[in-house]
DNA sequence: AATTCGTGGGT
DNA sequence: TACCCAAGAAT
């Protein structure tokens, strides 16, 4: 194969994926006009993690409570939490909140555009500070999220799975293939990362929907198995998350602070049950009062 | 670099 | 039933 060859290859995915995508995307809130930078950031900040269908319900609470990143700001870290519901992970609800009060004292009220303002902001690492550049701003960046390293790892390398994390070949993989003029580039970022939620999954790939299944290089290979150790499933029951999880839901569904007693309640394994609270407590997730009482902070 | 951090739906 | 995995970040 010449070099020639091998960087019009490269080229050629554009075409086919951002027209498979703009025929398939789905018609997410996030993805609107009207929901602006902090709709973006919002919902990037809820999707850590968190299937979408999780995500929509409370991302359109969320947005209607709380317009703007000031609107959040005024009002307390517990009731984001509590707004946070079962999305899971709640530190995020916290770190939003965070984001939002710098956002209100320190950006003016907006949303940067700054990649390096965003990546100051609390919970907003590589992937989520690229995503509100790529999406809410239509700079170019690479945008690697799970559903785009599978798809690299698939298309171009060759492999089923990316590897656990990131790595720099993936992140020059990624930028080799990214296009040069920013607005393409931004909707290479969110054809790409729909391609894999919808079409190139973990598990059940549908190569005959995919619009660059003929250059696949994992297919082309004969779609082989994943190859090395098994990757870590997380295990959650018994865990202190498991835990932790019982311990806010009962703050989260009380109005009013919680005796010690109704969270004694939930677990009854004391050492992990204390240990679980402490942690809690810890993070700022839940914020002790005198006498063995629990609330959500203020 | 390896762990920790929730929750629920799909298979 | 168990296991997998879902737009990651922080430490």
């Amino acid at each position: 194969m010449s070099t020639d060859t091998r960087a019009t290859a490269h080229h050629d995915l554009h075409a086919p994926v951002i027209d498979w995508f703009d025929e398939h995307a789905r018609d997410l809130p996030w993805r609107r006009p009207e929901a602006g930078a902090w709709g973006v950031m919002v919902s990037e900040f809820m999707l850590q993690q968190t299937p979408v269908s999780r995500v929509l319900p409370v991302y359109e609470q969320w947005l209607a409570r709380w317009p703007r990143p000031a609107d959040l700001a005024t009002e307390s870290a517990g009731e984001a939490v509590r707004a946070w519901g079962r999305l899971g992970y709640p530190r995020r609800a916290l770190r939003l909140h965070a984001a939002a009060t710098a956002i209100a004292l320190s950006h003016g009220g907006e949303v940067p555009r700054d990649h390096a303002k965003l990546l100051a902001l609390p919970g907003v690492g590589e992937y989520t500070a690229a995503a509100i550049g790529s999406f809410a701003y239509g700079q170019r960046h690479s945008v690697l999220d799970t559903n785009v390293r599978r798809v690299f790892a698939r298309a171009v390398t060759g492999v089923q799975y990316p590897p656990t994390a990131t790595t720099a070949a993936e992140r020059r993989t990624a930028l080799a293939l990214l296009p040069d003029d920013k607005g393409t580039a931004a909707r290479w970022a969110a054809a790409t990362m729909e391609l894999g939620a919808l079409v190139c999954t973990a598990r059940g790939p549908e190569c005959v929907r995919c619009p660059i299944a003929a250059s696949c290089a994992w297919r082309l290979a004969g779609s082989p198995e994943h190859t090395g150790p098994p990757r870590r499933g997380q295990t959650y029951a018994g865990t202190d998350r498991q835990v932790r999880g019982k311990l806010l839901a009962v703050l989260r569904d009380a109005v009013d602070p919680v005796p010690q007693s109704a969270l004694d309640a939930v677990w009854d394994e004391p050492v992990q049950r204390a240990r679980a609270l402490d942690g809690l407590v810890a993070d700022g997730l839940v914020e002790p009062l005198a006498d063995g009482v629990y609330r959500l902070p203020v």
